[in-house]
DNA sequence: GAGTGGTCTAGACCACATA
DNA sequence: ATGTGGTCTAGACCACTCG
């Protein structure tokens, strides 16, 4: 049990205000409570305070306190840097994963590109589907390389990549860029998506990265567009 | 003259990374370097490398140091919490802003639960069109609470409502909640944008919050789903 | 004036990377 | 063994809010 004291005392901030502990609209203690109740310095209680502000839980106010935010910080598909999986549980919405490919590629000008390698390197190429309700919403087109990620199954990639990368592999991602757009459906699109009438999809590229700073994977996840929804909480740049 | 010493220190590596004297790739001096050099505390260093971090200027790797990120960071028409001018001045666009409509309106129904006011309270509503070489691309349709911002006028809304906001009015935006998804084309679409033959917009929905954590705006961004583009730098949640 | 959060310091110990 | 970033402490002073 060897956690951080701050990251400790931020979930369990974060947990009491999930459960209505700490009721929306309301002050947190104030920073000398925390610290006489937690037995730690100001410090450490300024740093849980600080992640909390960050991921739009709590608003800080000089000479007030700290005040519980009244976002619905879960109603988001695609958003920050969490995983399909995650994204569906924390929604609660039944969904499926249909994987079609999961095979070794060298890659082609466009990739060599985005995944910044050459065309000597070898590469998964991962193809899924995402239903959800019953429909195929979420056309994922997933590329990885394979200095980072030596194995991949078809069982892998049903349930969570990022678990097997991160538990098993214990590699840490740590962080992405992200670009949405819109593009022309495909014919891809049409055989990997119930598309119905849409001419359009919402692509998100996304690159990822571990720990060192490498790029590790390129993502493109296509979404039928009435479908298609991103939430962001963002703090103004100081 | 009295800015913060982190904010200091953060500015000035800002701008040393893009001027290229921090080259991207390379190390930045350690911590105890920079402590040496700036003849600050350590904390106070690392408070200025955590916020580099945060804005994807640098990445730290333990044990080795903190190194220069490859991100370019100015090309996001949408991202983070920056004005239209913000934006459009780092790219070096040249763009417009067409100024139809700056009313004072009482809320509907769509409007007070968006914007979380009654009906009673007056509301300043503005429509706006930009222009980015010569085609209507984006239309804003602004709200904004008349209790914070008691005057507007068109000069202003020509130029930049944050500025006026923030310098005149000395109100402080602090965080926004921001929603994108894809709607059909309305007939106020067809008329304040060049839309060409496109069915679809993407709708850039914008909850703008200050200081206080009080809601003083919800803007609706209309883009033609041709010319929509956003990036966005995100951390792996803790 | 009392209470709140914001900044800053000087020093300590730890975990990790490198040679 | 040394240097790096990560965590934590105890205490100080400041700016802001509110009764």
């Amino acid at each position: 049990m060897k956690e951080n004291k701050f990251l400790a005392i931020y979930n369990e901030i974060v947990q009491a205000i999930e459960e209505g502990t700490y009721k929306r609209n309301t002050k947190l203690p104030s920073e000398n409570e925390l610290v006489a109740s937690y037995g730690t310095s100001r410090e450490t209680i300024r740093k849980a305070l600080t992640l909390l502000a960050q991921n739009g839980y709590i608003q800080k106010v000089k000479g007030k306190g700290s005040f519980v935010l009244d976002m619905k910080r879960f109603d988001f598909p695609v958003s920050g840097l969490t995983s399909f999986k995650e994204v569906t549980e924390k929604m609660g919405k039944a969904s499926t994963t249909i994987v079609y490919e999961v095979s070794t590629i060298y890659p082609d000008e466009y990739l060599q590109q985005h995944l910044q390698v050459t065309k000597k390197d070898s590469i998964w190429k991962v193809y899924r589907s995402r239903k959800i309700d019953g429909e195929k919403i979420i056309f994922d087109k997933d590329y990885f390389h394979q200095k980072y990620i030596p194995y991949l199954s078809k069982e892998i990639c049903e349930h969570s990549i990022y678990d097997y990368i991160e538990q098993e592999l214990n590699l840490k991602i740590s962080f992405a860029k992200k670009e949405i757009l819109v593009e022309e459906a495909t014919k891809e699109d049409q055989i990997y998506l119930d598309l119905k009438e849409y001419p359009y999809v919402v692509v998100v590229k996304n690159f990822v990265y571990l720990d060192d700073a490498s790029l590790f994977q390129y993502t493109e996840s296509r979404h039928r567009l009435d479908k298609f929804r991103f939430v962001d909480f963002a703090r103004r740049a100081r």
